[in-house]
DNA sequence: GTGAAAGCGCTAACAG
DNA sequence: CTGTTAGCGCTTTCAC
């Protein structure tokens, strides 16, 4: 792009040396010449201004320092986070990151993929749910890959992944030890095995306290209105749970913030007549009016160590190592949304009105399973 | 990173042709072979599946397809939109896009900017202030910039600005229209020429409403909490303002948001006690009970824009043009935020009572300036 | 239609 | 300590 492309060979020239030395040089091998060379190069350099073309070295190094990473939506704040925590990481060791995107229109996310190889990167960071045997393939090639927060069955490979289970049972234990009597869980369709594993803490967790704790499970259809299903769905839950405390876990914050809408819509209260929680933090719950009790996914430590593990995968060379799995922890934040106040909680109750529709109740009275 | 790299010269001898053939075979130069020749190299490109080195074609065409986005931080939501902007756009004119965070600790975003540079980015979309100096000097290497949602003084260089000037006049002519009779402008720190263009605007549009609009403008200390700094300016207001319906506009939406969390703080309603607007949504909007009414800052195009910029100037190559200065129109959203039913309107005032707190006062009855 | 040869800018044997 | 030479994988004259 400059004007007139310095060159090592210019430098060189200048200098009285060879390309060799220069490039020595530029390498810190200060050992195979005299200081007085060194700092005739030196000098030559900061008076040319001359840096090396980073094209060239990896040609010949076969090392570009780049990696790319493979995302399905930057703005969504989750991504944002992982891929800071990439980038983070990946800065201090070096490399630098090309950001792929996977739910562009009219453009292949293979090709995408592919063209990323093709520039040399020394690996890949997957965080979109991939084709497996796409993924397959390109192990196959012997092409570095680290999974971030996804998985593809039956494949070993450097895998981040979060582990739901500890803190899925203590969030659901820490409600009903609130003082709620069920809690009921949202999730949209199964399609993919997280949610299916989400569902499955869900309800293992759930049967210490309730004993058909799959009436408790909704699956809520993928519509662009999810409102419409959520409505419906809590409609049921309300319906069928009259007279209990009701909490509600959210397989996702896109969900619950859906869900929260409803309860609202609804005349509702949060936490008073219905309470609700769910998966990750998506910078949002600090704005509410009381924060939401939330399972948050620490998006900017799987980016990161997902990082770390390409990188050490990268420095192995030739001497590589089995897959390595690292499960990070979720951290849970319990706030007013699951929270009720002693004097207000016992006051609360909801039931159905003729019409079908919830109303509050002002007199509480537990009842047994 | 393949077991056994396939080079062209691979091929070529698999094919019986030259590498030249090869070569004119993958830049699509068909006339220059035969029908037969070119179905047998196809076959063993197939065959052996061979990819050509991006490396190796960017040393030789001077092309890279590579470009840089220098932005802040990829958290902040304006600037994922920004980047997926910009990606979209690079992506169906086959860029790819290496992204840099400036506010990263320990790494001089000189050293990141240079380093993109060294790898032959051909071009650069800047996000993020830099230092003018620094800028300058990449200008007169030739490096092809493009600035977008920034702006350097006495720099001619291609740009893409949002023009905030009839909307921030609409906006708070809307306002007053629906019946506040002040609206006050928070703003943090006048430190950049952006800030101060907005303030400047704000007491532009105020004049036509109020006569001395300076009074209605407060300047937020640059506190970790924001919150302090904004319920000492926000009880100030009140103070000064007894009797009127306020509202107010905040030069940001993290601004917004802490007032928004004051006023829920002090017992006020919004905006039945105090209407709130501001700028750029950051997608938090549509969870909010009722919405804000923001001037929407269209990050998204702003990258889009900037990308299309940057791609036809690296176009051009040597046939250069004067710098472009694309001005975009943010959106306006008028909501819940700043607009009352006339019913509610007509009976409320919010006063102090003796503690110099505010509270909220049944009877209203117009007051003049 | 096709290929030999030179070279993009750099690094690394190898030989002094 | 230093330089000569070859070559990374590709493209492109130029010649046949």
């Amino acid at each position: 792009m400059a004007n007139e492309k310095i060159t090592i060979k210019m430098v060189s020239e200048k200098a009285n040396v060879s390309k060799t030395t220069v490039s020595r040089y530029l390498n810190g091998k200060y050992e195979f010449m005299s200081a007085e060379t060194k700092k005739r190069i030196e000098e030559v350099i900061a008076e040319l201004e001359y840096r090396p073309n980073a094209l060239a070295q990896g040609l010949k190094n076969n090392k570009t320092g780049l990696i790319g990473i493979v995302v399905s939506n930057i703005m969504i704040p989750e991504v944002a986070a992982l891929v800071r925590g990439v980038n983070d990481y990946c800065i201090r060791k070096s490399f630098q990151v090309i950001l792929v995107e996977t739910d562009q229109k009219n453009i292949s996310q293979q090709d995408q993929i592919q063209a990323l190889i093709d520039r040399q990167v020394e690996g890949l960071i997957l965080s979109s749910n991939q084709d497996e045997a796409f993924v397959k393939s390109l192990t196959e090639q012997k092409v570095k890959i680290v999974l971030a927060d996804c998985t593809i069955e039956e494949l070993m490979i450097d895998t981040v992944i979060v582990d739901n289970e500890k803190a899925t049972a203590e969030m659901i234990q820490r409600i009903y030890s609130e003082g709620f009597d069920r809690v009921a869980y949202f999730t949209p369709p199964l399609t993919t095995p997280s949610r299916k594993k989400k569902l499955a803490l869900f309800l293992e967790s759930s049967k210490i306290a309730v004993r058909n704790p799959e009436q408790l499970a909704f699956e809520i259809e993928e519509t662009q209105v999810a409102f419409d299903a959520c409505k419906e769905s809590l409609n049921e839950l309300l319906k069928k749970n009259q007279g209990y405390r009701l909490a509600i876990l959210a397989e996702n914050s896109e969900l619950m913030f859906a869900l929260i809408h409803v309860i609202y819509s609804l005349g509702l209260r949060i936490p008073e007549d219905v309470a609700i929680g769910g998966y990750d933090d998506l910078g949002w719950n600090k704005l509410y009016h009381h924060e939401m009790s939330v399972i948050e996914k620490p998006s900017y430590e799987i980016g990161s160590q997902a990082a770390e593990l390409l990188v050490k995968r990268i420095s192995k060379g030739k001497m590589q190592y089995k897959p390595k799995v690292i499960e990070v922890q979720p951290k849970i934040k319990m706030s007013g949304s699951t929270q009720v106040s002693d004097n207000s909680f016992d006051k609360i109750v909801i039931r159905m009105n003729q019409e079908n529709q919830p109303y509050i109740k002002k007199n509480y009275r537990k009842q047994d399973d």
